[in-house]
DNA sequence: CCCGGATCCTGCTGGC
DNA sequence: TGCCAGCAGGATCCGG
């Protein structure tokens, strides 16, 4: 399941490969995951034909590709959300959803007015002809296209840049519908401070804050029990019951994790293919108890339990993480 | 406003 | 072997 540093993976991917190119044709396959653009699907296909990607931004779990009119193509993976780079020729997915070609002869020879693509296309970085294909088999994320805007702190924007991976600056804008989405943990921008005093001023529980996207962005299932496993803290803990030490300790464990995962994904990255099944080789070894129920704890050897959470699951270690209201 | 639960989707898995 | 319930879960909507 595409968390923060899936998404990322994915966005780098492209920041390498379609920057500077000129969007030929887009065909959208199945309506649903264009749901969100709310002119519908030809619509959606025209405005995008003859756009030159201009950059590739994310924040938390939102994908972005700017474009030459201050539009963005703006994508969410959801659940099982794939951007493929594939030659036409490769054999349709059998969730293909939506198809962008592109010109021939943009990107590589056409300088932009700033002298070039600011990231992404190195010399010797070709699209070779490739098609960009969001694949999505239960179609909960989706496509749209939408202004970009200025946000409310000024600074705005999500992640992004960084050709070699190193934190990045932020995009000076987000998508109209991205707004209310916090930074993430490895935004460069982030106010930690202001964060922890949001997430202690909730009146709910602590992993039910930390995957609430309006206080940080970027945390799901995963990662919200891996993180709370290396804090030692139990998802039923109440926010404002814990010290702001506390809070901030865990919000550097969700930075670690994501950190960590995030490099994992990167080595294993050619094509641009995440699997749908987070198989990376980072969710073989780097997981200390997210589906590992029955299994030994990393650190003290008690077995994992996974227990009902908000009509999904939570992953613990019963001695590391006691129940608050045992 | 704030919080929590239901809902959307499809394919895979396991029980009978 | 076939069928179907249950499960996976991010975002959004809605009721309290």
């Amino acid at each position: 399941m595409p968390e923060l540093p899936e998404v990322e993976v994915v966005r780098r991917g492209l920041a390498r490969w379609v920057v500077g190119e000129r969007i030929a044709s887009v065909a959208v396959l199945h309506p649903r995951p264009v749901r969100k653009h709310v002119a519908g699907p030809d619509d959606f296909a025209a405005r995008l034909r003859g756009r030159v990607i201009t950059d590739v931004a994310r924040r938390g779990k939102y994908l972005w590709c700017e474009l030459d009119d201050d539009h963005a193509l703006l994508a969410h993976l959801g659940m099982s959300g794939q951007m493929l780079l594939e030659p036409p020729d490769a054999e349709d997915e059998k969730h293909l959803r939506v198809r962008f070609t592109f010109d021939a002869d943009a990107g590589d020879r056409e300088p932009s007015p700033g002298g070039g693509p600011a990231h992404g296309a190195a010399p010797g970085d070709h699209l070779g002809g490739r098609e960009l294909r969001f694949v999505d088999q239960r179609m909960f994320g989706g496509l749209s296209l939408v202004p970009l805007v200025t946000t409310p702190d000024g600074l705005a924007g999500g992640t992004g840049r960084g050709p070699g991976g190193e934190p990045a600056p932020s995009a000076p804008q987000v998508p109209v519908g991205v707004e209310h989405v916090a930074r993430d943990v490895l935004d460069p921008l982030l106010d930690v401070e202001a964060m922890v005093a949001r997430l202690r001023g909730r009146r709910t529980t602590v992993k039910r804050a930390i995957l609430d996207q309006t206080l940080v962005s970027g945390v799901g299932n995963i990662y919200a029990d891996e993180a709370l496993w290396r804090s030692r803290l139990n998802a039923e803990r109440a926010t404002s019951s814990l010290p702001a030490a506390v809070v901030l300790d865990l919000l550097e464990d969700l930075k670690v994790v994501m950190t960590e995962a995030l490099a994992q994904g990167g080595t294993s990255f050619d094509s641009l293919y995440v699997d749908v099944n987070g198989s990376s080789g980072y969710f073989e070894r780097g997981l200390a108890v997210y589906g590992r129920a029955g299994k030994p704890c990393p650190r003290c050897g008690t077995p994992i339990v996974r227990e009902a959470f908000a009509n999904r699951s939570s992953h613990r270690c019963p001695r590391c993480q006691p129940d608050p209201h045992a």
